[in-house]
DNA sequence: GCACAGCTAAACTGCTTGGTTTAGTTATCT
DNA sequence: AGATAACTAAACCAAGCAGTTTAGCTGTGC
């Protein structure tokens, strides 16, 4: 990447506090995380840190920007859209679930749920640079096929967010509450199976 | 209240204490809370608090648990065996829609979530007398219904969460990435109305 | 009216944190 | 080589925190 030119802060090691920053925020969440440690982490004086971020609290917000957008874009790509509904939602549905059960994943939502009342632009950015694109991009898929006679639904954006939800069923409270658990790949395709039978009764066009 | 015998822990200003941190806690999240706060709120000592509770963390467990054990006792009384699932699923499905959308369920979850990483007994206790106890009551009415034939599904538990799931889309995540905002009847009945026309599509037996 | 358990305000300890400053070192450009 | 901008380690500051201690007050039972 050579395009720091184009960032509006300078600095050789931008993007050294940037991983660094990464690293320790997904770890240890917002308050848990010590700007000393993520100078540590990111082999650079604090002095140095600060000087390309007022504080820590727009450094996350930067951080957080990047891995959901990140997050949707790996996702945006993923949808073919001249697959009928019955092989793109299986895929798809896995793909979803899998993004959100990944630590990784899992470390984004629980900051932006923990840190969402006190700092609402925390909120919003992850839910526009994440789930909404997804919900963009999905609803755009059903309502082609919508189109094409295939399904049948009359609000698609409701549609989306509704198989989206569907696909997190169990696994992500499970993850959530219970904590980190064996692989489960089956239990996955299990979820997602029994989430795209539900869609399609419902919206499908039965021949 | 004069049950306060039973208590484990002794002395007349116990319930101050608990709803003081009660209060404090639903406001600030558990970091976000101050002893010296809740001794305040409370009206109470920091050494009297201290002689209650060993530490912080217990306390607050202690609220959690209260909470959400409220919270699915609330629920567990308002499905009626003997009403059929077209009218049982929509008030059911408002109900706890409402709970999960007030101040009072969405501050506890964020809780539950933020907090459940780091503090493993949190997530279990919220799941276990929350959510945990939703599901069992209503996968229980599902096979009363299944057994009765006005019902097809194989996985019981599973249909019930992913009820529970339906009902949460669009408002719960933008409650919490989105902020408060007006109180919006009209569009919970339509989510709830959407999520059960999803549901028995599926599960129901057409006659 | 005495004893005792529960309570109190307030000071205090020890620690961590976000953020700043200083005085000096390193890399890069011409 | 010299100038300039980026970087550094380390000390420092002020504030906030959990939890303890002290020295004394209050209410209740007997």
């Amino acid at each position: 990447m050579i395009q720091n030119t184009s960032r509006i802060k300078k600095g050789r090691k931008f993007d050294q506090v940037i991983a660094g920053a990464r690293t320790v925020f997904l770890r240890d969440g917002f308050e848990g995380a010590s700007v000393d440690d993520i100078a540590r982490e990111a082999a650079v004086s604090k002095a140095t840190l600060y000087s390309y971020f007022p504080d820590k609290r727009v450094l996350f917000l930067e951080i957080a920007a990047l891995e959901t957008r990140r997050q949707a874009d790996a996702f945006e790509e993923r949808i073919d859209d001249t697959h009928p509904p019955e092989v793109v939602l299986p895929t798809a549905g896995r793909k979803i679930l899998d993004f959100l059960l990944s630590d990784f994943g899992i470390a984004v939502f629980r900051i932006a749920v923990a840190e969402g009342e006190r700092f609402p632009e925390i909120g919003h950015k992850f839910y526009d640079s994440g789930p909404r694109l997804v919900k963009d991009r999905l609803s755009q898929y059903l309502a082609s096929w919508v189109a094409q006679g295939a399904l049948t639904i009359d609000d698609v954006e409701l549609a989306a967010e509704q198989f989206v939800e569907l696909c997190k069923v169990r696994l992500i409270p499970k993850r959530l509450f219970q904590g980190p658990s064996a692989p489960d790949s089956a239990e996955r395709d299990k979820i997602v199976e029994s989430a795209v039978a539900l869609f399609l009764a419902c919206y499908g066009t039965r021949p």
